[in-house]
DNA sequence: TATTGTTATACTCTATAACTATA
DNA sequence: TATAGTTATAGAGTATAACAATA
């Protein structure tokens, strides 16, 4: 019988919080955690959004955006933009800074990469990642 | 240049957590969450251990070792048992309920794979498992 | 009245520190 | 005095609920 160890739900959950430790780490020098990485993400991969709109995206509360945001425009990220056709929306668009911040963080994930990965050969990284992103998509909705 | 999802980094941390979620859901109606799954884990597959040389094993406080022990005695999963020549320690053994309580966790587990890998076949899915396990070993120390 | 964003509050998880008992 | 375990306390993270502004 396969005990709950040998499970890809047991490995990925266990797993994952490890890996989440050091990216932690890793970008805290730039004064962000994860979620302020997320955040970035899919402000930098989409249409203007609204605060709501990437809540929604995140599955985090809408209060929560509200403090990553806030945070991020203090770091210079990020800006607010009221619309003007309806006053109650903000969008949230990257500075350059922003974009540069999330190139950082994106070289920070590589460095962790390097540590993550040390036991795999470039064809088994490359396998690693077609195959969590497989499972990604699957998740998605 | 490579985004930062692109990453075995993030998308192991973003990916864990969901799948964690899902696991969370699978064990909650056996009382347990992934801890005590975890310490049960630890507890079953190594020679009685005392509950500091389980918090050193899972990395985390001896105080939330005793948390989690009380709640785990109080499902009558384990037992604690004082160590006759050094009456400080308390080894903890799992019951047959708790046995019992692990292979239903276990199923559990198996049934969130169903979910997480309906996109890959079995051999992508053995893939996976041996991929996991090797970046697990390589950040086991 | 409904919706967007914000603020206030509470809850969960977990660690650190203080304490007890045994050595 | 040092160690295993326990209890008390505090902090981080995040959600829910109450509120403000706009539609």
């Amino acid at each position: 019988m396969t005990g709950v160890t040998d499970t890809l739900a047991y490995r990925l959950g266990t797993l994952g919080g490890r890996v989440a430790d050091r990216f932690i780490q890793a970008v805290a020098g730039y004064g962000v955690k994860p979620r302020h990485v997320a955040l970035l993400v899919v402000i930098d991969s989409s249409r203007p959004a609204s605060q709501l709109e990437l809540a929604r995206r995140l599955r985090i509360a809408p209060s929560l955006v509200v403090q990553l945001a806030d945070h991020l425009v203090a770091l210079g990220a990020i800006e607010r933009s009221r619309d003007a056709r309806d006053r109650r929306r903000q969008y949230l668009l990257l500075t350059d800074a922003g974009r540069r911040l999330l190139a950082a963080c994106a070289a920070a994930a590589r460095r962790v990469d390097e540590e993550v990965a040390a036991g795999l050969d470039d064809g088994q990284r490359d396998d690693l990642r077609l195959l969590l992103a497989k499972v990604s998509d699957t998740l998605a909705p």
